[in-house]
DNA sequence: GACTTCGACATTTTT
DNA sequence: TGTCGAAGTC
């Protein structure tokens, strides 16, 4: 027992040791933080805290599942008890048990954001509102983060600011769309992601005897990834533990990367203020990357302002210098990445597993897909379209749906034509019409169709109903396999799929087959007690792709940096270093935003164990042509000492120059796919870099490598100071006055 | 009601 | 690029 323990550092022991009261472990990249969290439950249950009394709270499946791993290999079986999963998960199960007190059913629909989109779509073409102007997945975002701060669709149509701000936006019905939403949500017994945090607060604040049951059951919590909490879980987590005070928080401010999502990153800030005899651990030794690399994070992470303190350092080796690879094309770029890859497995015989591709975007994926093929580099890519994103995988859980919970809306609207039974928008759109005039579920109306319809469209629906009603039969008294099997034939989605025999047709068929498999796993999986088909949807509802195909062959790995979190790998690319989309163009508007993008970057450094390259291209096809991009503002903000630049410069004196003038290029003058001209400039002779107080709007500055121009704009206000000039010979540039050097013109 | 065609459009990250 | 919706045709 106290074995294991040795295999800790003072920090870390103490860390894990320490289980009364409150507590905050601060953890750098590659800090072992998972390895803390791990031992801190096995500690707990060596001093005999029952497994059923720990919460742990993660953000992803991956890492719920790598973590109960990990205590399993350390304690045994007896981490099989322990509460141990996603926010999203753990609270489902709860309101799964808690339900009829919020009036939901037991058996409710958890809405993926298909569903969601679809429904506001439902209610904008009902309230004959123009989905130009209120784009779904816009409204969406608006409802989910109200719900992410636990605003409710009365107080949101209360709060004037919020009204503003919505009819600022020409958005004037906002409110009214998202009651309408909640309304027909709650009556299709379904709820989205955010719901599942928003009804657990309520079902906390509504129901003190409900609270009161879990923050005995719960003696210790822990949270990893403290700083990517929002509101309803950050309140979750602080009701539970209010009684009993043992929480214990992991996490690391310089990777918060979801504020999008509604993450709030003073819930880690303020944790001191909020537990004032919080003891605070801070994990500052990295065991995971060269010192090259972490100090390369070191200096990026530095141009944030908000941060809390800490020194991320390592006793590794120097290791090697980042490599860049300077590329024209996002083509070229695809296969100088590959290249460099193939190139690195023979040198020094590493496997395929060993190297990652991290990108912004999952469209930058094409390119690279391709010119890993051409060389027989196996990869895989993670997130993109999931599994069950597919259509016909959809379809059929729309039909298990459905037989789980009839009164799903966006389940019955998937299916009620699928395969064709003629029954179109019109004859649906008279029963919805009549469903909402009535406020009743699609469901009642359809199962009592000949009170509302005549003709022929009667006799199909009686039989749609009649099915549906089977199979709701069927999954009370079968297990999941069973069911899901039966209704695959039966609802003639086999026989639909099997008709078409193209290459994507097979493909749909096997998807089928596919999912069948995946069923029948869960119902033979010894720690699965219930195998009814609710349970399984309910697990799967809040599945992602890569949950399933975790079989470790031997590929490179493919993903977005926002997925690679908490991974590492020995050699890491990070491409796609160009302004625009790393940072992101909308990320570019606000400090915070420019700072959570800079976040990003640091997790993307600090993936690599061994090797790090970074690529940029100087044209990319986007937005359905070639346009020509411009370096990342990242790469002049990392040390150029670390700094190994691969492909051939512009030829240029290295004497007095900055690295990272070595990324700036002239602007192009037109979309065009042409190469760029370089027209090389010869520094006047008595070139000496004015001051930055000097310029002035209108004055003539000289640069360096961009030659003659007149200053358009200033803005020395923000930290990064920054200069719109119009160049004489390359078009207008904004350059960032620490690091461009002008000289005015006298 | 089903199927086709065309043009517009937008492309960040995810439980 | 490829998806989606609208409009037109059978």
């Amino acid at each position: 027992m106290s074995n294991f323990l040795d295999q800790l550092n003072d920090i870390q022991r103490k860390a894990v040791t320490h289980t009364e009261g409150p507590s905050m472990i601060i953890a750098g990249a590659g800090s072992g933080k998972t390895r803390v969290l791990t031992y801190r439950i096995a500690y707990l249950l060596s001093k005999g805290v029952e497994p059923y009394n720990i919460l742990s709270l993660t953000f992803t499946n991956r890492a719920s599942k790598e973590m109960r791993n990990r205590v399993e290999a350390l304690v045994g079986g007896h981490a099989k008890s322990l509460w141990m999963g996603t926010f999203h998960s753990v609270f489902a199960k709860i309101l799964r048990t808690e339900a009829p007190k919020l009036n939901f059913p037991q058996n409710f629909t958890i809405y993926d954001t298909d569903d969601s989109k679809s429904l506001i779509k439902s209610i904008l073409k009902e309230m004959n509102l123009d989905d130009k102007t209120y784009k779904p997945g816009q409204v969406l975002s608006r409802i989910s983060s109200a719900k992410n701060r636990l605003i409710s669709w009365d107080q949101y149509a209360k709060d004037p600011e919020l009204v503003m701000e919505d009819e600022a936006t020409g958005k004037p019905q906002m409110a009214k769309i998202f009651q309408m939403y909640q309304t027909r949500a709650f009556r299709s017994g379904a709820m989205d992601f955010d719901d599942i945090l928003f009804f657990t607060n309520v079902l906390f604040r509504d129901h003190l005897d409900v609270l009161n049951k879990y923050q005995q059951k719960f003696h210790h919590v822990l949270v990893d990834e403290y700083q990517d909490t929002n509101l309803a879980q950050y309140l979750i987590a602080r009701k539970l533990a209010a009684v009993r005070r043992n929480i214990c928080v992991v996490g690391d401010d310089a990777q918060s990367i979801y504020a999008f999502r509604g993450a709030d990153i003073q819930n880690i800030l303020n944790f001191e203020k909020d537990y004032p005899d919080a003891e605070i651990f801070r994990l500052e030794q990295n065991y995971r990357s060269t010192q090259n690399i972490v100090e390369i994070a070191n200096s990026v992470i530095r141009h944030n302002k908000a941060q809390l303190k800490k020194n991320v350092w390592t006793s590794n080796a120097q290791g090697e210098p980042i490599e860049v690879l300077k590329a024209e094309s996002d083509n070229e770029e695809a296969r100088m990445v590959a290249q460099s890859i193939f190139e690195e497995k023979v040198k020094s015989a590493c496997r395929n597993k060993d190297f990652a591709i991290l990108y912004r975007t999952n469209a930058q994926s094409r390119p690279l897909e391709e010119a890993l093929r051409k060389l027989n580099l196996k990869y895989r890519i993670v997130g993109g379209l999931s599994f069950y994103d597919r259509k016909e995988i959809k379809d059929l859980m729309g039909y298990l749906r459905l037989a789980v919970n009839q009164n799903d809306e966006e389940a019955f609207k998937r299916v009620i034509n699928y395969p064709k039974r003629g029954i179109g928008d019109t004859t649906l759109a008279k029963i919805q019409v009549v469903a909402n005039d009535n406020g009743v579920p699609i469901w009642d109306v359809v199962s009592n169709i000949k009170l509302v319809l005549q003709g022929k469209a009667v006799g199909e629906i009686e039989s749609f109903v009649n099915l549906i009603k089977s199979f709701s039969i069927l999954a009370t008294a079968k297990n999941a396999f069973e069911v899901v099997d039966h209704i695959a034939k039966a609802s003639g989605i086999v026989r639909d799929l099997t008709a078409d025999k193209s290459i994507e047709g097979i493909g749909r068929y096997e998807n089928i087959q596919s999912l069948l498999s995946g069923v029948q796993q869960f119902v033979n999986d010894p720690e699965v007690e219930d195998k009814s088909l609710a349970v399984y949807l309910q697990d799967v509802a809040l599945l992602t792709d890569e949950d399933r195909n975790k079989k470790d062959e031997d590929a490179i790995t493919l993903m977005t940096i926002h997925s690679s979190k908490g991974l590492e790998f020995k050699n890491v690319f990070l491409v796609g270093l160009e302004e625009e989309l790393f940072p992101s163009m909308m990320m570019t508007g606000s400090r915070e935003d420019l700072e959570e993008e800079r976040r990003l970057f640091y997790v993307a450094v600090t993936r690599a164990e061994h090797r790090l390259t970074f690529s940029y291209a100087s044209s990319r096809f986007r937005f359905g042509t070639v346009r020509p991009m411009e370096p990342s503002r990242f790469l002049n903000e990392v040390d150029a000492k670390y700094l190994k630049v691969s492909k051939k410069l512009d030829m240029e004196e290295s004497s007095g120059m900055r690295f990272s003038d070595q990324f700036k290029r002239p602007a192009s003058k037109s979309n065009s796919v042409a190469p760029l001209q370089i027209v090389a400039h010869t520094v006047s002779a008595n070139f000496t870099p004015s001051d930055v107080s000097k310029l002035k709007i209108g004055l003539r500055v000289e640069h360096q490598k961009f030659g003659f121009g007149t200053v358009q704009d200033l803005d020395i206000q923000s930290p990064d100071k920054k200069a719109k000039i119009l160049f004489d010979n390359h078009g207008e540039k904004t350059l960032i006055l620490g690091f461009a050097k002008l000289m005015v013109v006298e």
